[in-house]
DNA sequence: CTGAAAGCGCTTACAG
DNA sequence: CTGAAAGCGCTTACAG
């Protein structure tokens, strides 16, 4: 309390009369102390204010409870809700989380991932399967478990390197989901306002099965007809002006989030489009003002939170339990709003 | 790369023929090391993929380079904004940013004040004045640089024993703000729909600054008129609701966040109450969505992103230069779009 | 049930 | 410019 010096374990067992060994013992495996002694020593840590090094203990114990994880960006709902997901499960089980974004730059992922490491986190939570090649070399000279999230499959190059468990989403299923329920409604003619698909393999698998969807009930989807902006209203506005020029004009849009789908949304209303009259869109995520705003928008709902909560449990029966974790493709589900509706006849 | 274990620093020392002090040296303060033998020692760190053990650094250093911080939630894009503002900031610095929700519980942030300081961080970042007592013992305790965000002003009581620096808005001005826009827009009769304030010193200056720019205008704000409800567009909803029901009937609302004030607007449009000429609707944090939405919503702008910055630089200066930080308070400011308007003649 | 002591992997005065 | 050695604050076999 008055001392300058934040108190030690020493100090700890200095003022309880016992030894250090002991005083470390009656925090870790109080079973192992003597009643009385236990009790002692507690008077001593509530008196002092003692709280343990992290450092120390974790050098001595080669853990150090801590879980890192790099995302995109935490200036997205859904990323925000997943990491939440992810810390709040867990900090139940006494782990704490180091958090990085690397705005989508693989060079900031890798400086990320190298800077976690040097703070020897016990795992890391990666999103999906782009990743440089010094990352994948990093992560693997690390030694620690790695979880890949948010993908449901890693291009076959690296994975012969490099097996590590995937938490995520079918994404081309997603993008099929969307296919399948415009080409029910009617529509012949598509768009999409993809994010950027360099180096996100979401993005890509998500055009990917959208196309491939269309293409099985015997539609085209012409280059032109799909664009990529950046993740943003203004890139989901962007991308709708292009799309709206367009001849023949499309009649349904699917973007590749919820941000561009608002977006798009956002934009039509701007031109004086009616939406679903004359155009209908499907986003994805469902983020909680997708069901807010009128129309309501059609999107394919993501259990974000749920991979986040998944995510945390699988490290830490791997770390814990040292039990092998199998991959988990996370269900997807369409939910249909008023943004959807039959092409105009 | 073979072995099975991660290289430790005496094995890049072997490797390159030096002892581990030379090694060490090489990376802290290269220029103390010969040209040559550095060399070596990077050839042999690249060779074995070293990364060194930050707990074994931060143990003989004092100090980890990490940064704790705790938030209400990270599921607010507003709070979202900000960590990433102090993340990246953080991150270019070489530190890394520690962080724990506590969802608006006091004995939550005080379990996770004692989770990071037991992982030794170097600073730590709270939101707000409103802690337990616990929390601010373990801070004090702890001996490292605190810093509270978001607010201005921490209750006196607090204030005695803990004097710690802010970085904020001047929440009673974003209340003053709110109310003289409206009053001068002609309106006379008022609501409020305000986030809980139990535990939430920026919702209770909100009230206040609102309720008493008011009175200033000889305008009564009675009790009924403020409905607290937790943050979400359901809040939102619920509070406009309620307020609707009184009579009279208020013909402008604040909100104490956007989120709060989109769920009104969006239970207005429900209600087939025409936002503005019916009823006027101001915001406060200007989020991205609340300029895209028609009508746009009336708010006041603060500088989420720019506060995490702030917080970031000033820790880091306090943390490596030994400055000592002072107050900051940053600046707000009223944006007006759509949802307000004088009230119906 | 408890203590003395070694060890975790770094850093850094102190010598040379 | 470089090395031997002590030290950072814990934990944990090993004795007793």
């Amino acid at each position: 309390m008055n001392t300058a010096e934040r108190p030690r374990i020493a100090d700890v067992a200095a003022l309880a009369g016992v030894s250090t060994a002991t005083v470390s013992r009656a925090l870790s495996s109080p079973e192992r102390v003597k009643g009385r002694t236990r009790e002692r020593i507690l008077q001593a840590i509530a008196q002092l204010g003692y709280v343990p090094d992290g450092s120390a203990r974790a050098l001595a114990l080669g853990r150090a409870r801590m879980i890192g994880a790099i995302v995109p960006t935490l200036d997205n709902a859904i990323f925000a809700r997943a990491v939440q997901g992810l810390q709040s499960t867990l900090s139940n089980a006494g782990y704490q989380l180091l958090i990085s974004a690397h705005e989508y730059s693989l060079a900031a992922e890798t400086e990320a991932a190298r800077s976690l490491l040097e703070r020897a986190v016990d795992a890391l939570v990666l999103v999906g399967g782009d990743h440089s090649h010094e990352t994948w070399e990093l992560v693997r000279g690390s030694r620690i478990p790695v979880l890949i999230t948010w993908t449901n499959a890693v291009a076959a190059s690296e994975f012969l390197t490099t097996t590590t468990p995937l938490i995520g989403f079918d994404n081309r299923l997603i993008g099929k989901l969307a296919a399948e329920h415009l080409l029910s409604l009617g529509h012949r003619t598509f768009g999409m306002i993809s994010g950027l698909t360099r180096h996100n393999d979401r993005a890509r698998h998500r055009v990917d099965g959208f196309r491939t969807a269309l293409a099985d009930a015997g539609v085209r989807l012409p280059e032109a007809n799909v664009i990529e902006q950046p993740f943003g209203f203004d890139g989901g506005r962007a991308g709708l002006k292009h799309l709206m020029q367009l001849k023949p004009r499309p009649t349904a849009v699917f973007c590749g989030n919820d941000v561009l789908a608002l977006g798009a949304l956002f934009e039509a209303q701007s031109m004086r489009i009616d939406v679903p009259r004359e155009l209908s869109i499907v986003g994805c995520d469902n983020m909680p003002i997708s069901s807010q705003i009128t129309p309501g928008l059609s999107t394919v709902l993501l259990p974000t939170y749920e991979l986040g909560q998944r995510a945390a449990v699988t490290l830490l029966d791997w770390l814990i339990q040292r039990r092998t974790p199998t991959d988990v493709c996370l269900p997807v589900e369409l939910v249909v709003r008023g943004t959807s509706a039959p092409p105009p006849v």
